[in-house]
DNA sequence: ATTACTAAAAGACGAGTAA
DNA sequence: TTTACTCGTCTTTTAGTAA
């Protein structure tokens, strides 16, 4: 859980248009703005870079602040909190696509035994070792993007056997009749066209799909 | 300004549905949402209903809570810095009504020199010591309660000969070529349909107008 | 189970200072 | 001017307790 004063002060940089660029800030400004002393607006900057939400280069009056991707990431979190708290209208996401084979990322976690129970506890299912891999249509990329930024599950990374098993989140969703749940590393979020779902049963035999075929997935959130 | 910690829960009620009607809630199931003691939820409680933000309703197992209207104004503003933040495209309010006459409690303020001196600090301009009234379209009446969350400047409240002279905010705005402002008194804010605004010469003469007059009036805002 | 007080512990704040 | 340290103070937190 991020502290609410740190919240408060990247919010108020990324006012300042620190998302889109590096912006020039002193403790003194940033203090000002906040009303605190410029030296505990000092030490929230500090805090801010080592929790990696912020990225700063010194200057002799004063320093660039921008604030990284993680950084935003934490404020559309909170903005994901407030439209849910003013736009009370339970939405549904549909994302389409077509059944693909390969291997994804998320066919390996499901591997690991670890990985499944923390899923079970999450979803309510212990899911299939496996995943459907789907290729979005190129109308759903916008979809997937706002979906992004709403509420998922988080499975958090493990070492074990002398190795490092990275954190992975999961959205409930549905696919016809079945209670699924999109699955991706959680960390590097390159952009792909391709989303992984599990379940409890195998959804290629359950569904009977084959490559090609097109596909719905229905995610609620309100 | 409102403290982080304060806002944090006054968030973290309204997600619960705290804006929608009474919830129930003891101070450790606030607590442990915050991932703070009981003790301090607790206190957190007594200090959002000292503001005035919920109000509380005591039972033997807890409390209900619901968030007043004073503690939604006070979300909305934070909601509006997030839409600035991630909807980075420059809004356009536009006002429509027509010119009346009539003393509105703007044209008392404007009378007062200090406020004339607040507004020239924040607006740039010494206002004329008069106001312009303009009675809103009915269709302007909901952009008129969309800006009400937008960034006012605050001139904030005296006392002087004995006398208590209230807070009163202003909103930039433009009328055809000339930078206005609208103005209002910050506490009480009772529905109405009337704006007065002022500028640095008297309105009516500097643009001809008469009541009844149609007229625009331009909020643009980031 | 609650709320909310008191008092001790912890933590944050800002003045002063050096670089 | 900056940043960011130390240090004394003050505030906030939590444990304990009573109602």
């Amino acid at each position: 859980m991020v502290e609410a004063e740190d919240l408060q002060s990247l919010k108020t940089i990324a006012l300042l248009g620190g998302c889109k660029g590096p912006i020039w800030l002193s403790s003194q400004s940033l203090g000002s703005k906040l009303g605190i002393s410029p030296q505990t607006a000092s030490r929230r900057l500090i805090a801010l870079e080592r929790q990696r939400f912020i990225v700063r280069s010194m200057k002799p009056d004063g320093q660039y602040v921008v604030v990284t991707r993680e950084g935003e990431q934490q404020l559309r979190r909170e903005y994901a909190d407030y439209i849910r708290i003013f736009n009370p209208k339970r939405k549904q996401y549909v994302l389409t696509g077509t059944v693909i084979s390969g291997l994804g990322e998320g066919r390996y976690y499901m591997s690991i035994p670890r990985y499944r129970e923390q899923f079970n506890k999450h979803l309510g299912f212990e899911p299939f070792p496996g995943t459907l891999n789907i290729r979005l249509d190129p109308t759903s990329i916008p979809v997937r993007e706002e979906i992004e930024h709403i509420e998922w599950f988080e499975v958090p990374g493990f070492t074990a056997d002398d190795r490092t098993f990275g954190g992975v989140k999961a959205l409930p969703c549905r696919i016809r009749d079945y209670e699924c749940a999109i699955v991706e590393p959680s960390r590097t979020h390159y952009k792909t066209d391709v989303i992984e779902v599990i379940a409890e049963l195998e959804l290629r035999k359950a569904l009977n799909l084959n490559d090609n075929d097109v596909i719905e997935v229905e995610i609620s959130h309100d």
